[in-house]
DNA sequence: AACCTGACGAAGA
DNA sequence: TTCTTCGCCAGGT
């Protein structure tokens, strides 16, 4: 049984709009806890299929792709160019203009029930 | 209960 | 700007 935090992170990730991203740390605040960007990773690897997450819209606070392996790598950043977003310098994408701003959604717990 | 893990992140150097 | 170091968290063993 899943903490109530994962319940959360879980429900988040799955409702980031086609086209835009979060960081691992954003999504912990959101879900309530500002420190746990790790856990948010470790439920990435661990629980992508079982919960058929996006986990391509997620991405490091530096707007950089996270995964280890250079195939990884280049995997995602192709499935993020197909949903329009754009690469700077090859590697990053501009999080002014992509990352998810759910903060300035109101309501958002109820419109996710979150 | 103790210990280990990770696709993190902020702060220093 | 890149590389360390260190703190954090929930699951898994």
């Amino acid at each position: 049984m899943p903490s109530e935090f994962t319940q959360d992170v879980i429900k988040i990730i799955q409702n980031i709009p086609v086209g835009k991203v979060l960081t691992y740390g954003k999504i912990a605040k959101l879900a309530g806890n500002p420190r746990a960007a790790r856990q948010v990773s470790w439920l990435l690897h661990s629980s992508t299929k079982k919960y058929n997450l996006p986990w391509h819209r997620v991405i490091n606070s530096k707007g950089k792709i996270a995964l280890k392996s250079e195939d990884g790598k280049d995997y995602q950043k192709i499935l993020l160019e197909k949903e329009g977003i754009k690469f700077v310098d090859n590697n990053k994408v501009d999080l002014k203009k992509y990352l998810w701003d759910i903060d300035s959604i109101v309501n958002i717990k109820g419109n996710f029930n979150l």
